[in-house]
DNA sequence: CTTTGTGTTATGAAATTGTTAAGCGCCAAC
DNA sequence: GTTGGCGCTTAACAATTTCATAACACAAAG
């Protein structure tokens, strides 16, 4: 699929933002419809029908969790994508944007390379809906869901914020949960490759998690690594 | 094998990372091909056929995300080893999550001599294929599975978690079921060339794994070593 | 019955990981 | 500018598991 096939929405009152983004979509050969407010954006999205709209969270009169109620309750509009922009530390809008039914947050300052992965992301799941049951915007281990937009991991109904690194390496291992993640492996993708650091440190991390999330989760294979039990 | 023997494929969508990257890479002595975008990535493997492809992640139009599941998922290029190039910036969270498939991750900035021995070590691992520890699939012997990326044996429903060496030793031998391993080669796969060890160690081993899965599986050749029975 | 090669077992060494506490650097609040 | 807290790394040591070996038993071949 090329870009050229999708239409995407994109709603903010702040035009600068509008033309920001919307020139780094277009460039990328997107078909962009804008709107100032949410009225606006409910009726653009009823005339385009885009694939995806982008919808501020912070704007003057309809904000964007209300606008998201609105195409979520209006039939023809209920299977659209919607990513909510938001500024980063606005964790209440957070909350209440899952709730309505948000599949993905993009935090501002908006870095062009970074949408456009994230986008491609969703239009690509959205693509292969029905098929794994894909368009959770968390992954979900049984009781044990992350999140990887909010750095946060659900566990047992028990939300935990975890610190980058723990929450960087909860979420490698269970990105392929069963799959045995060598030190090695884990050191390149987390640390990467220049960086060295010391034997233990990966064994700290991994402990710390085990004291948050219980310790059946995460398996050590000795002389190996670690992995994310199948099911926990 | 010599890096004359290899093939590889650079798809980057900045032309000074193909210069420079491609620049070592062929003085090395690889024959190197490269590709501005995604698509052109493609197209390339479909038609050099390379033993291994560098993907960049971030890329305008079709990302390496992207490209790697349309390799992943085109049956001529599936079993080619693919290293994702990420930016170390980049948060990591967002690659995270996807189960791309890729063999290996590679951080930029890109440091020729890293990146050529990870390269090695890929290759390397690509043309031991089906030896210890290296296999990517599951192999089934009747009522054996072995699994090498969990790192598990499932032995007559029972999922069995074997120490190191055992583990390699039994998926060495199953690797060509019937065939006879010579004692010496399987010192020097498991142990390596330079590695000395005293005669009765393997033997130990192999008595170990027969307490675990039953004596009728691994045959003894007196005089010469040991294989693997083939139907179990 | 002797030789040669393999099986078995217990045991200590070696390798690897777990645990704890302390130090450093960074950022935010004061 | 200073203070306090947090996250990351490290060091030191404990705990654990895995490995290799020695010593001897056993089996088959000649």
């Amino acid at each position: 699929m090329n870009p050229s096939d999708y239409t995407l929405l994109l709603v903010d009152d702040e035009p600068d933002i509008l033309e920001f983004v919307g020139y780094n979509l277009k460039k990328e050969g997107y078909t962009v419809y804008t709107a100032n407010n949410g009225a606006e954006g409910v009726e653009l999205a009823k005339k385009h029908k885009p694939q995806l709209v982008l919808l501020d969270v912070m704007m003057p009169g309809m904000d964007g969790i209300e606008t998201c109620d609105i195409m979520r309750s209006t039939p023809e509009l209920k299977d659209i994508i919607i990513a909510f922009l938001t500024a980063r530390g606005e964790d209440y809008s957070q909350v209440a944007g899952f709730e309505a039914g948000a599949d993905d947050y993009i935090t501002k300052p908006i870095k062009p390379k970074v949408l456009l992965s994230r986008l491609k992301a969703l239009l690509r799941r959205q693509g292969n809906q029905g098929e794994a049951g894909s368009s959770e915007h968390a992954l979900d281990q049984g009781k044990l869901v992350i999140d990887t937009e909010k750095y946060q991991v659900i566990y047992d109904g028990k939300v935990l914020d975890l610190p980058r690194k723990e929450f960087e390496l909860i979420s490698l291992l269970s990105s392929k949960p069963g799959k045995v993640f060598p030190r090695e492996e884990i050191m390149n993708r987390i640390w990467g490759n220049e960086v060295v650091v010391g034997g233990r440190t990966i064994d700290v991390h991994i402990r710390k998690i085990r004291e948050k999330i219980g310790d059946k989760t995460i398996k050590t294979i000795k002389g190996v690594g670690y992995k994310f039990d199948e099911q926990a």
